[in-house]
DNA sequence: TCTGTTTGGTAACATTTGTTACACAGTTTA
DNA sequence: TAAACTGTGTAACAAATGTTACCAAACAGA
């Protein structure tokens, strides 16, 4: 786990840190579509994810979804710290996109190494301050641009998140993050095939331009 | 200061933190419409927000605007921390909607207070959560609401914030909010005067039902 | 009082997005 | 292999939102 954990963290965390959290954190592998986090979830420990891919989405009432956006190496969830601390339910649903690791971490040690480490405020300040960010950025996207910019935005996004330059997925998937009809997408993204930027095939979308 | 300080927070900092904010703050009185902190500001000190209200707005590079969230009595300005810790850029603006009093917390303290209080630790992971669900809000709005919906909500969120059962508002001024165009506004508007929510007058809304 | 400006109402039309329906091809299962 | 299911393409239509244009009332300043 040491060695996991330095292969992003060494740069983050100070050592007497890194040792703490391989003493007290649990691994954990993830599957592909592995749910992490559901709605009404009660935190059991906050996540750190070591590499792979994260999708938190947002469900209204009606069971409406709506991608918020994708985790990353090095990332954790914020939310996750709201819950823990003030234990209070999540609002999110968090799904591995690919195959992942995390390291959870107990929610009892938050907050005695914001005061014993300096590196540790600075991660969690830094973490708010990325998914702050990220939300707004999220907002950009749905008060400003239209539907095939979004769509178009996503697919980069997802690319770049996944590594990959094609897709593996569905119209229908699509339109569930996008919080459209499936329709809608196959319409917006044979138009973005005519364009030049991508190809498309059963089950696999090909981003030719970025 | 130590007075207006202790109207609200005396029952969410320690004493001793409530002496450090009185000797190292510095109070401001801000006038309706004064504006706070613009796009692309250095952070010069975090505000606390006494009493009175303000606005939160997203800009993109058009100049189109989008209102965030509104900031009440014991709120602070979380993406502040950001800008004032990473000394990055700010991506909102802050508008009084009406008379407030802030102090401004010298940059500086910020850190140091982590450590010496957990009152100050609270509030800080405290504010960023409040922040978070604010921003999951504010996306469930946009992607969740149609037009009349989002109307409406604004209308009776904005009437409790201001604590007055009326607004002081025109037409335009809300479709900038809400980031559509006047006319949408009053159509809608005067859709919700026939079924009896609200009564319109010149430069005026009177909410009739909550 | 006269005049220009701000604010709000409304019609007509354009565009974007959502919905329903159906065809067809590829894939899986019996 | 036949039948059922899944994924995609497309047309036709409906609803929501955005745009342009114009009018009239209220207001502000000279």
């Amino acid at each position: 786990m040491r060695e996991k954990l330095n292969s992003y963290f060494s740069y983050v965390f100070e050592d007497e840190l890194l040792d703490e959290i391989v003493q007290v954190g649990t691994y954990k592998k993830l599957r592909e579509n592995e749910l992490l986090v559901d709605l009404g979830d009660q935190i059991k420990g906050v996540p750190l994810l070591l590499n792979g891919a994260i999708k938190i989405v947002r469900e209204d009432k009606k069971g409406e979804e709506m991608l918020l956006y994708f985790l990353e190496r090095g990332d954790t969830c914020a939310s996750s710290f709201a819950s823990a601390l003030s234990s209070g339910k999540c609002g999110i649903r968090a799904i591995a996109e690919k195959e992942s690791e995390v390291i959870f971490l107990p929610v009892e040690k938050l907050d005695e190494w914001l005061v014993k480490y300096k590196s540790w405020r600075n991660f969690v300040i830094d973490s708010y301050n990325v998914r702050l960010n990220e939300m707004m950025e999220t907002v950009d996207t749905l008060a400003f641009m239209k539907m095939d910019e979004r769509l178009y935005k996503y697919l980069t996004d997802k690319a770049q998140i996944m590594r990959e330059t094609s897709l593996n997925t569905t119209h229908q998937d699509i339109a569930y993050d996008l919080h459209t009809s499936r329709v809608v997408v196959s319409r917006l993204l044979k138009q973005l095939e005519n364009e030049g930027k991508i190809k498309l095939y059963r089950n696999k979308i090909e981003i030719l331009e970025f």
